[in-house]
DNA sequence: GCTATTTGTCAGGTCTTCTTGACACAGTCG
DNA sequence: CGACTGTGTCAAGAAGACCTGACAAATAGC
């Protein structure tokens, strides 16, 4: 799953670690979803969408466009 | 996580079955869905929500709102 | 150069999501 | 009644999403 997280946290000048810090995850669990390791849970995509204020569907991308 | 899955379903006459064949997983997975004993992982999430024509949050809905 | 931060990754473990196969119970229809 | 459909549920297992702790490599700042 393809996702634009790197591009919203260099935006706003976070770390990986700050970001996990917002999502209340570990920092690998971010540095898995942005390096394409893993899919992030529903209810951390519903979280992450809320702290970026923007729909699920903007950050993430399953290729079935 | 709450979801409007069995209204939504119910608009179209379909049975779990025939969703779950739709959405290319068990019957099982459908309903353990429906009744909250599951989320859908997020790639499954976009194919229900391109199914019904509509965004993840508009099915879904984590309480957060 | 040295230090601190950031990122990527590994291992081992836990819990969740999804699978197949099976069974019980309701409701419908001949 | 008997057959069929729809729904809910269980068990056992595979795969994925998360955790902690640790380490190396790249980057930035002094």
């Amino acid at each position: 799953m393809d996702n634009r997280l790197k591009v919203l946290r260099a935006e706003r000048d976070w770390s990986q670690a700050e970001l996990a810090l917002r999502l209340d995850v570990s920092r690998q669990a971010v540095n898995a979803i942005e390096t394409g390791k893993h899919d992030p849970s529903l209810p951390l995509a519903f979280r992450i969408a809320r702290l970026f204020g923007m729909p699920i569907e903007e950050i993430f991308d399953d290729g079935h466009a």
